[in-house]
RNA sequence: GCCCGCGUAGCUCAAUCGGAUAGAGCGUUUGUCUUCGAAACAAAAGGUUGGCGGUUCAAGCCCGUCCGCGGGCACCA
């Protein structure tokens, strides 16, 4: 990547200061490059001589012209100044950039990739909303968020696995159920009441019916604890079905489907919980078991199993934490990955240095777990809120959303700002906006090019590997340029865990494209040099190639006509 | 009360571990289509980065302190 070939460079030139006694003997400090603020002041630049002056003892700008006058030859690099304050810039070599367009179509649908993960085995795990109705656009956000983060992880060389955890092990299974028996009850044409702490939402009763048209009046033949505890399952069976829909319109699929209750039936549970006995971090209060995490530095203790006069039912006495426990475990340990991302929203942060206390209590490596928290999304419709609890009903689902918004859009405004913003998603002005939203702007650079592709063969143009040295106009040149950025877009997105920033390069690179097309003819009649057609075909179907993989890491789909 | 996140253009949001004149989209204004897709391009207007103080060559970013918004502090999930 031509980033690290630069930051490469600026080290060699300290080196070779060094050596020639320009600069004094001193320790290299990570290197930095990024890009200046006006493209006329080069393509990348280092800011490390303002940094070196406190060790160097020098101007700042005396440090840049050292470095830069030892910085050894390279064929990519055109041009380096230095400017005030303290700036060494690099321009890349037109010849050299005009030349990657080849690299970047051999690379084909894999350009971008880098290889940071080097094949280690990493596990995102998103979404895992409760299975006791439809996904509502906290989860959509979730969804974005954790499937783009693991498109981009897998470009970066991690061997990925997407893992959606479901809660049936607690008690909002068992008032699922209840709520499940009532409407159920109710479509058969009973008078039975709806419990206090039920699921209020409609989709219960549709679902119900759905029961009834199938099964029949049998569940209420059987005791009601049974025929409960069975609805709810088959409740919770038909939430997943529609919330794996649901994520699948969204472009997700998932390689597993984890069952929190096969913890407590394959026995993990127990056999972490007396780890953690052997450890002296149990203890017994109140007849509830806690976990000791004062002893781990944390605030307070928590309870992992709840005493039987509060709980009687023993299957619902475990805590979230509980589970957390016996799953972190099976993540490292048993499935032995080398990385597990957790993607919460963050309302659950406060639960964050808990797993890490069980986790190091386990004696596991906590930096192989990452917690990505990612902020509220409140819905609103026109400025107002709409409420989101699945318990209090007034629901409106991802699928709504997703009727009126589309997939594509949903998805690219839901990745547009930092995790750790709070965004409001209006309903009213999604709709409204969804026509001009961003992500057109780059499908439609996307779908022009796919155009001038079928007109070249309207034309009966034979396309030829072209001699791509000849893209020497501006816009050509800087078109290059921003298609080579993928590559640390990717990394830097991968490193921080942050996949907002691909909505941005898409923009930028989109523009790009649009700039060229404005400037360059690339067909006949306008074109009539065949030669510089079959460069631009070259560089248009490159620029094409990279504007798919880049939709694509987000999940959004590359249209061939709009 | 304590803890976490946030506060940037009218709106939605960026800003590559502290770097150069804080950037996009939408909206507003003005130009550009009898031929490769105008869902586009070019340009303009729009900012005391919530307030005040501090740290240093340099602060939207770090520290202190206020103000405002959201979330968390359960034997809830």
């Amino acid at each position: 990547m031509i980033r690290h070939t630069i930051i490469e460079l600026v080290r060699s030139g300290i080196s070779a200061a060094q050596a020639a006694g320009a600069l004094p003997a001193f320790e290299i400090p990570q290197i930095e490059v990024s890009h200046p603020p006006k493209p006329d002041m080069g393509d990348y630049s280092s800011s490390l001589p303002l940094k070196l002056a406190n060790v160097v003892k020098r101007p700042p700008l005396q440090i840049a012209q050292t470095i830069a006058k030892h910085i050894p030859a390279n064929d990519a690099i055109g041009k380096i100044e230095t400017a005030a304050p303290g700036f060494v810039n690099f321009t890349l070599a037109p010849a050299w950039v005009s030349l990657e367009v080849t690299r970047i179509l051999a690379a084909g649908a894999r350009f971008g990739d880098v290889n940071l993960g080097e094949g280690k085995r990493a596990q995102v795990e998103f979404v895992s909303a409760n299975p006791t109705g439809p996904l509502h656009i906290g989860g959509a956000r979730n969804a974005a968020i954790g499937d783009t983060l693991a498109r981009v992880l897998d470009a970066a060389g991690y061997k990925i696995e997407r893992e959606y955890y479901i809660n049936d092990a607690g008690s909002q299974i068992r008032h699922f159920g209840a709520s499940m028996y009532a409407r159920y009850a109710q479509a058969a044409g009973l008078d039975v009441p709806f419990p206090e702490d039920g699921y209020k939402g409609a989709y219960v009763a549709e679902y119900a019916q759905e029961v009834l048209a199938r099964d029949g009046r049998k569940y209420l033949d059987m005791p009601q604890p049974e025929a409960t505890r069975r609805l709810g399952r088959i409740g919770t069976d038909l939430v997943i079905a529609q919330v794996r829909s649901t994520l699948e319109r969204m472009q997700v699929c998932y390689d597993t489907w984890f069952s929190e209750k096969s913890l407590y039936d394959s026995g993990l549970f127990d056999k972490v919980l007396k780890m953690l006995g052997d450890r002296s971090l149990l203890y017994e209060s109140e007849q509830a078991t806690w976990f000791a995490a004062t002893k781990l530095g944390l605030e307070k203790d928590a309870v992992l199993i709840r005493s039987p006069q509060i709980i009687p039912n023993p299957e619902e006495r475990p805590t979230y934490l509980a589970s957390d426990v016996a799953y972190v475990w099976n993540k490292l340990v048993e499935r032995k990955f080398d990385r597990v991302i957790y993607v919460w929203g963050a309302g659950h942060h406060g639960d964050v240095p808990r797993v890490f206390a069980v986790a190091q209590a386990l004696g596991l490596d906590t930096a192989r777990i990452q917690i990505l928290l990612y902020q509220n999304v409140q819905l609103t419709r026109g400025g107002e809120r709409v409420t989101m609890s699945k318990r209090g009903g007034n629901f409106v689902s991802t699928d709504e959303v997703l009727d009126e918004v589309g997939p594509d859009a949903l998805r690219f405004m839901l990745i547009t700002s930092s995790a750790n913003a709070a965004m409001d998603f209006d309903l009213q002005l999604a709709v409204q906006q969804s026509n001009d939203n961003p992500v057109y702007y780059v499908q439609y650079a996307h779908a022009r090019i796919a155009g001038i592709l079928r007109n070249a063969a309207a034309q009966s143009i034979t396309v030829t590997d072209g001699n791509t040295a000849l893209l020497q106009h501006p816009s050509e040149l800087a078109l290059i340029k921003q298609m080579l950025k993928l590559e640390q877009v990717v990394e830097f997105a991968a490193t921080k865990l942050e996949p907002h920033h691909l909505t941005h390069y898409a923009l930028e690179l989109a523009r790009a494209f649009s700039g060229f097309y404005d400037d360059c003819p690339i067909l006949p009649p306008k074109q009539t040099d065949a030669d510089l057609m079959q460069a631009r075909l070259a560089l248009v179907r490159a620029a094409k190639q990279v504007l798919a993989r880049t939709l694509d890491l987000m999940g959004v789909t590359s249209p061939e006509t709009m």
